[in-house]
DNA sequence: TCTTGACCTCAAGTTCACTTGAACTGGCAG
DNA sequence: CTGCCAGTTCAAGTGAACTTGAGGTCAAGA
């Protein structure tokens, strides 16, 4: 078995078929030939795609992943690149813990309205000083049609 | 000084006007009159765009934040929702950490390329079983035309 | 009074990451 | 041989949250 075609990449990546024409069309992934008009994929392309997810839930655009690649298709990784992601990763964090301490409050919070509750309003300073931006809503269960 | 225009709203909460404009379309704020053409605002308007800050930092959509707010414009927050996004919130905050955790060891780790790494390899598997969801990218400095 | 500049409206454009639709092709089961 | 059906292409659509552009208006300063 040397190379497989795109629904079993999709079926084994969890990826849609679509959106590995999407990521060829881009150039995050290639196929390696054709049976007939199916693309067929090395094996290979799964850690390739693993390696895109990983960059997603880091926070890169696809671009930047795409640029993360050498032209001879071998991931060329700049390892301060991750340092500095890492450090952007961190800070969202303790964004998003603060908000969530802060949600976690308003759900409980005693006062008869949210805005005569000194926390929620300390908390709505910080939103409102942060300009934070909104984390991507979890879309789950995209399957489908 | 009871109403404040829309020039004064965004140097205030440093939410441009076009998106003022746009929220108030959207039913998010509401102006309360005009001197001209320039709508003219209650000052309460900046608590009200700091809670829509809030809601997007807590991962709340436009349209989520508008249904926040019952039709005679008071906040009528739904304590159960919130804890529900705080719990969400909980989940990408440990998601985040793992990554941030993988990409700065993938920063240091002396192996020869990130494939042959075994900690990168196991980031790798974390994030293609995760279906996780990229953290959208911060915009840093969108001031100026 | 006239000019200016900030604001106005409305429609369309932008970015990101895909998805969908229409029309077509070709390997394989029967 | 014939259909089926899953694949193919290409263009266009989606959704979220805004921004931009063109053309118009008006309060205020010179």
């Amino acid at each position: 078995m040397r190379d497989i075609d795109i629904a079993e990449v999709a079926e084994l990546s969890g990826v849609r078929a679509s959106t590995l024409r999407f990521y060829e069309e881009k150039g995050l992934i290639a196929s390696h030939g054709r049976r007939g008009l199916r693309r067929l994929f090395d094996p290979a392309v799964l850690d390739r795609l693993a390696l895109i997810a990983l960059g997603r839930a880091s926070g890169f655009t696809l671009d930047e992943i795409g640029r993360m690649f050498a032209p001879d298709g071998r991931p060329r990784i700049d390892r301060k690149m991750l340092a500095t992601k890492a450090d952007e990763l961190d800070r969202t964090i303790r964004r998003l813990n603060a908000m969530r301490d802060g949600l976690r409050h308003a759900a409980v919070c005693p006062a008869p309205s949210h805005m005569e509750c000194p926390t929620f309003r300390r908390l709505l300073r910080v939103a409102a000083a942060g300009k934070m931006e909104a984390p991507k809503k979890t879309k789950k269960s995209r399957r489908k049609s």
